[in-house]
RNA sequence: UGGCCCCUCGUCCAACGGCAGGACAUCAGACUUUGGAUCUGAGAAUGGUGGUUCGAAUCCACCGGGGCCAACCA
């Protein structure tokens, strides 16, 4: 029995030939390596399946290193919310890495570039500095102390690293090339000086070393062999070859870029993910409408179907945006067979059975999955004379295509009985406040003995037995697909969704759920998937997050026809 | 504007000089006690112009479009 060959991205296929090859001389060996200065997010998602997924397939370890460099930015909360999201996503790393574990072994590296005439301290200001790095189209001037002896630029590097200069006196640059057409290569910064706390390595340090020097620099150090990253560093590739070579690294790793994943109607950018949680846009890191793991958990996602979708975006060179609907797709392809079926009206509006014995209630049995989802299970549901249905399933003047309750229809009620609406009763403003039906009590259970059919079927719960419930419906963030890319610089808060929550504090759920742990996922039919909050919903006070809707044909006959 | 990268159905990804394929989306139908799910079918693409070649989505050139780089961020 042979399986069709996978088919490899470009860079599972250059993996697979240096794994053959035995290029390396070492198992391959990757790497995810995060900044804890934001929570991960989807497209962090991407990259974690990614290095983690390689390194399962080819026999391989993988690191999780945290770039910590910059001392000022950073904070030991997210190295643990960075933990805590891998793990939920399902993997777990070979070893637990630290860049500022590497800071004397750095310095050390930058103390030979020096010896060697390859580094030198420069003293001008941040701003001379930038300025004289020229252009795109021109090129820069050389610094005034480019040609400093090696004993001077020995003696102040020594300096730096004891502190006694001040932030911004001097920075340690690699000696390249001042009219380099890669802006990267114009003579880059390696080190600067920062008085500020690490929260790792406390106040051992005052010189701290630039991304560029310290990443690939690491990677060397622990014998990575594919430096996996995103499109945007391409242009550092130059100097990361350029520093694993000056520094004498055999096989060096080799960096390859993919395209990060895009997603229609949020933003990916950390920065601008921290403005959402510092400007109250959200509610936190973990709101529920935010593109982070943790969003995306309390959201009522699962793990299987984030990854599901990472890897069905595919790993590509070319920037791209995936379609929401493909996010939506992978949600609840996985939810469908997941989750059991019960029932929860949004907007109640009341019926009264007029044919039905006053103060009976039946309990009537509802499987908690359809036909083609191979699970089982069921409950009894209460049944009554008095019922609730959703507003949205009764017209009074229905359109020609409307299959639900109106006066004079007849419908199913879910697991129950065929109802026929006889009277509408409005209250003083003409608002319609309840229905009188007639219900038949031999389609018990859903069937007609007499073999005749229903167009639809709608769903209900007992009032005097329903529990209430808050609902807390999302919707996507922003009203347009890509808010990174608005005209003029236009502000990406200035497109954010304003209907992006929308609390429905009144719905009414059938009992059976009313003592389910915090966390549980459900469909509620013909309504959408939701999870009760893992943090708000408690037995007495519950709340519900709709993970997403169910597909609506509905919705879009209605779209159509108007 | 200098350098680098990218461009295949609406979207994302394949096809690696030899029949342009899959997924999502869309449309039509079947089935259905969820207007869900499932099943069947359909429509839908190589940015443009030249060149190389028996043969080009694939190689080359030019044009067009998109992206990244001028932090002591990563």
């Amino acid at each position: 029995m042979t399986h069709p060959a996978p088919r490899l991205d470009f860079i599972r296929e250059k993996v697979a030939a240096d794994h053959a090859s035995g290029r390396f001389g070492r198992a391959i060996m990757t790497r995810f390596p995060p900044e804890p200065n934001g929570f991960p997010h989807i497209g962090h998602a991407k990259s974690i399946c990614l290095n983690f997924g390689i390194a399962r397939e080819f026999g391989g370890t993988v690191n999780l290193r945290f770039d910590d460099t910059n001392p000022t930015t950073e904070d030991i909360r997210y190295v643990e919310a960075i933990k805590h999201d891998i793990e939920w996503l399902g993997f777990r790393w070979d070893r637990e890495l630290y860049a500022s574990d590497y800071f004397e072994q750095l310095f050390e590296i930058a103390v030979g570039l020096v010896e060697r005439g390859k580094a030198y301290v420069d003293s001008e200001t941040e701003a001379e500095i930038r300025e004289h790095r020229g252009t795109v189209t021109t090129p820069g001037t050389p610094s005034r102390h480019r040609d400093r002896s090696v004993a001077e630029n020995l003696d102040l590097l020594e300096r730096m690293k004891r502190g006694e200069f001040p932030d911004g006196a001097h920075v340690l640059r690699a000696k390249i090339d001042l009219a380099h057409p890669n802006m990267i290569m114009r003579d880059p910064v390696l080190y600067r000086i920062r008085h500020a706390h690490h929260y790792r390595r406390g106040d051992a340090w005052c010189l701290y070393p630039l991304y560029d020097f310290a990443h690939g620099l690491s990677d060397a150090i622990e014998g990575i062999t594919h430096s996996l990253c995103t499109l945007e560093f391409k242009d550092n590739r130059e100097i990361y070859d350029w520093l694993v070579r000056e520094a004498g690294f055999a096989a060096p790793p080799e960096q390859t870029e993919f395209a990060r994943l895009e997603l229609d109607f949020t933003v990916v950018s950390k920065r601008k993910l921290l403005r959402l949680v510092n400007d109250g846009h959200v509610a936190g890191w973990d709101d529920p409408r935010m593109p982070t793991l943790s969003g995306i958990r309390r959201r009522g996602v699962t793990a299987e179907a984030v990854r599901a979708f990472a890897e069905g975006v595919g790993v590509a060179r070319s920037p791209a945006r995936t379609e929401w609907a493909a996010w939506e797709h992978a949600v609840r392809d996985d939810l469908n067979m997941r989750v059991p079926r019960v029932l929860c009206v949004v907007n109640p509006l009341k019926v009264v059975l007029t044919n039905y014995p006053a103060g009976q209630v039946e309990q009537l049995e509802a499987p908690y999955y359809p036909h083609d989802v191979p699970k089982t299970g069921s409950r009894l549901v209460p049944f009554s004379g008095e019922l609730y249905i959703d507003r949205d399933d009764f017209m009074e003047d229905p359109p020609k295509k409307f299959f639900r309750l109106a006066p004079g229809r007849e419908v199913r009620l879910r697991y129950g009985y065929f109802i026929t609406c006889d009277e509408v009763i409005k209250n003083g403003s003409g608002e319609v406040v309840e229905l009188r039906c007639r219900y038949d009590p031999a389609t018990r259970g859903g069937n007609a003995p007499d073999g005749r059919k229903v167009q639809g079927t709608i769903h209900w719960v007992s009032a005097a037995h329903a529990l209430d419930c808050e609902l807390r419906l999302y919707d996507r963030l922003f009203t347009v697909a890509d808010p990174d890319s608005l005209p003029d610089g236009q502000d990406f808060l200035s497109v954010l969704n304003p209907n992006s929550l929308e609390v429905v504090p009144g719905a009414k759920v059938e009992p059976s759920v009313g003592n389910d742990p915090a966390g549980s996922r459900y469909q509620f039919e013909r309504v959408g998937y939701f999870v009760s909050d893992p943090l708000d919903s408690r037995p007495n006070v519950l709340v519900f997050n709709r993970t997403v809707g169910l597909r609506d044909s509905w919705q879009k006959e209605k779209t159509r026809s108007s």
